[in-house]
RNA sequence: GCCUCCCUAGCUCAAUUGGCAGAGCAGUUGACUCUUAAUCAAUUGGUUCUGGGUUCGAGUCCCAGGGGGGGCACCA
């Protein structure tokens, strides 16, 4: 591996220039030990409930404090200076006076040996400035981290409403994504956006646990991939000589844990899909998907719709949302509706008296349109109807909505609709035009089973040579029995996205995938 | 994989028809003992993504490459 070596720019050379001189006069630019009593926030917050304690300004009670943070603000005036530092509690400011420290510890700020973006340490007592500003009167100051790299400028105004408006900003999007830590240190709009999908997944735990789930995992790595289509990750373990696939889903030992005996289980995680990525699709994603025995499809609704409702409410307050400009109402019941209802709805085509695929594709190809001509010729049936959901039906999808009853061909783990021979107990939910989830009635009949096994092998990506393989240890489980299952799985990243109004996904992602850097 | 747009100072952006590469912020120096987008004065800073080409002259036009955005395809 080449070290490529760091060559500091003009602004960093002066920041290595400065630490350089602190460690002349004795200051260690990183020292080991440091203290805190308060958080920012918790310092603002003790200082105000003193002041409405104490009948007269001369009475409030000294609040002492020792707190920790960033410099964000650097404001020097001659013999006194403003800082404002972060934590992740917030800003506070301190107020620096030559008279109230030791000279050399103020001449560290005079001097500007520190300076914005170094992390410090302040000792003092709570004040109020006479701009109104609660503050810390500083009377020992300390360097706890020195910056060699400034961070991008942002100013803010604080609007007497409470708003703050901010100048200058961070918003090259590639450098966001590639340097997250330096986006997130100034963008704090994003901190919060990843403190809010924090607590969707906390939520969703919350929800399944109080349900009687079991929160498992499973194997990452692969010696078969199943569960979905999508193509996998290919690795080696050396030592057993065995090529392995990173999972695309979960699907497949989730069940065989049903069969063990586990009533209710699911698992949230990583899957890894070699396919194109989108605003909606990144190379890895997080999954929910759950598992529980003696109910069908019809109660996985019930549970899906609960769920969803539950995190908003845990996470927003509320369960009408905002998002991208459209008003959401997440509250059960949703809308159900079949595949063959909706499709006819939006085309008025009934897929159901064109059970020729050559009809089918006719009929597509009559409704004319960018839809219909984005039709590949030779699809299978049950993927034109699919097609139909897609480009004709989805973006009509706004307010949350099951759409139920698919195609048997296009579904090799849903167990069959009785007496219909066309359709499969399964749905997927839809909320803004876009897809979040997909769960079934499982098939639990191993015959039945082994045979889709056989015909996903037919339809599908007959050119590869990794085919959809069938998974002979997933059907040996099956043969033992596994009780009448209800199945569910949903993109975490996507419900983050709702939750937090953002249009892709990467801004949902910490460290999106990007491609190499270039070699200098 | 395909189409299309973009890449200029640390950050955000200008640069007329191809004609001296600029501004604000921050940085540097100085002033300032209640500032808060502090203010005032002075001032530094460029591989215009990379490599070729056309031209008297290229940030600008052409070719190739890299990275990114948007779209398409793929993603049962």
């Amino acid at each position: 591996m080449n070290h490529r070596m760091w060559t500091p720019n003009r602004l960093e050379q002066e920041r290595i220039d400065k630490l350089n001189a602190l460690e002349a006069r004795g200051t260690p630019a990183y020292p080991a030990r440091v203290e805190r009593t308060h958080t920012c926030a918790a310092a603002v917050d003790a200082f105000t409930q003193a002041e409405s304690a104490a009948e007269t300004p001369e009475a409030i009670a000294p609040v002492a404090v020792t707190v920790t943070g960033r410099i964000r603000r650097h404001n020097l005036k001659g013999k006194i200076a403003f800082l404002h530092i972060e934590d992740e509690s917030g800003r506070l400011q301190l107020f620096l006076r030559i008279n109230d420290m030791k000279p050399e510890a103020f001449a560290l700020v005079s001097d500007k040996l520190v300076e914005m973006d170094d992390f410090v340490q302040a000792s003092g007592t709570m004040m109020r400035t006479q701009a109104g500003e609660v503050s810390v009167r500083v009377s020992d100051f300390k360097l706890l981290a020195k910056s060699l790299s400034p961070l991008p400028v942002i100013k803010q105004a604080k609007q007497d409403d409470g708003t703050i408006i901010e100048y200058g900003e961070f918003s090259d999007v590639e450098a966001r994504y590639r340097q997250r830590y330096a986006d997130l240190a100034v963008n704090a709009s994003v901190r919060e956006i990843f403190r809010k999908r924090s607590q969707v997944i906390r939520a969703v735990r919350e929800f399944l646990d109080n349900d009687g789930f079991l929160e498992v995992e499973t194997p990452i790595l692969q010696p078969v991939y199943g569960g979905a289509a999508a193509r996998p990750f290919i690795t080696h373990h050396n030592q057993l000589h065995q090529d392995l696939f990173l999972r695309i889903s979960f699907e497949l030992y989730l069940k065989r844990l049903i069969v063990g005996g586990y009533d209710a289980v699911y698992e949230i995680g990583r899957d890894f899909r070699n396919e194109g990525v989108s605003f909606k699709h990144n190379t890895e994603f997080t999954m929910l998907e759950f598992y529980k025995a003696y109910i069908d499809y019809r109660a996985v609704m019930e549970l899906t719709e609960q769920m969803v409702a539950y995190t908003a409410q845990q996470v927003l307050g509320t369960t009408t949302i905002r998002y991208q400009g459209a008003e959401i109402n997440l509250a059960p019941p949703w809308k159900r509706i079949t595949m063959r209802d909706a499709i006819k709805q939006y085309t008025e085509i009934d897929y159901m008296e064109l059970r020729d695929r050559d009809a089918l594709e006719a009929a597509i190809r009559a409704l004319g349109g960018d839809q219909a001509r984005t039709l590949k010729p030779g699809q299978p049936w049950g993927k034109m109807v699919e097609h139909l959901l897609g480009e004709f039906v989805e973006p009509h999808l706004i307010q949350p909505t099951f759409i139920t009853d698919y195609p048997i061909d296009i579904s090799p783990f849903a167990k069959r609709v009785a007496y219909d021979d066309v359709h499969v107990e399964r749905f997927e939910f839809y909320i803004h035009g876009m897809e979040f989830g997909n769960a079934f009635t499982e098939l639990n009949d191993p015959r039945d089973q082994e045979q889709r096994f056989l015909e996903m092998a037919a339809l599908y990506r007959p050119e590869d040579d990794d085919a959809t393989p069938t998974d002979e240890d997933y059907l040996r489980a099956m043969r033992y029995g596994m009780p009448p299952t209800g199945g569910f799985g949903m993109g975490i990243d996507r419900l983050v996205m709702l939750l937090t109004d953002q249009r892709t996904i990467r801004d949902v992602l910490l460290f999106p995938h990007l491609r190499a850097e270039q070699e200098a």
